[in-house]
DNA sequence: TTGACATATTCCTATATGGGTATATGATCT
DNA sequence: AGATCATATACCCATATAGGAATATGTCAA
């Protein structure tokens, strides 16, 4: 078998750094194709195909706006990535240096499940 | 071109889900390649495959121990993505309702930063 | 030395990729 | 209707892949 499909999930289609761009370009907001296009300084269609992917694992959504498509960030598709890499961040992070550090992180966590919403 | 190589960074080696999968292994400490291969079930060459890749990547180090080589985590090579992802956390996590919650946020971020390690 | 064990590498194949270029679809304006 | 703008798709190509099977390399034991 090959590799798995860019659109497998997010992993794969977050793989190619343009991808990441354009994500990056839409934190900011909804934009059109073009926009993106000028900003990224990327032909047109590569554009409209790494979008194509992002759309296919959910990380953007579309609207249609006359004859332009305004496309807008998903970011709720990113979170299976951050809860896995998230497990490891103690192997670098400085926050989690010491244990008084990490027991203030438990706390923490606990008082934000606590109330939810 | 085509896709660009797993090696070419950490975003692309840990695409493939089975990477992740021997990194969650190693996680717990130092494993020989057959504890990896038990423990996934995978053919013995393609869990070699794949530490190369994780090797290449700087995910994992080895260590040669009599006729054994025992694999590391190195969970640095990770940081790039996690780094990335998290500016992107605010999008679905609990943590982030309020502004009062962000400014503790930040309060804390500084308190990290000034006494580090 | 011979054999068993542990791991890595080689060879094969089907497949999907990203980039380039050209063209199709669709909406708006005149 | 025709022209123009905005976006998507189709087509071609070189390339690297993951998986499978076989084999090579290296280490230890008898």
């Amino acid at each position: 078998m090959a590799r798995a499909a860019t659109t497998a999930d997010a992993f794969n289609a977050v793989a190619e750094p343009r991808r990441r761009e354009i994500l990056d370009a839409l934190a900011g907001g909804e934009r059109p194709v073009n926009d993106l296009v000028r900003e990224l300084g990327l032909p047109q269609p590569q554009v409209s195909k790494h979008l194509r992917v992002l759309r296919e694992v959910g990380a953007v959504d579309v609207r249609d706006q006359g004859r332009e498509r305004l496309y807008r960030l998903n970011g709720h598709a990113l979170k299976p990535i951050h809860d896995w890499v998230k497990g490891y961040e103690r192997l670098w992070s400085e926050r989690f240096d010491g244990l008084d550090q990490v027991l203030e992180e438990l706390k923490q966590k606990e008082e934000g499940d606590g109330d939810g919403k």
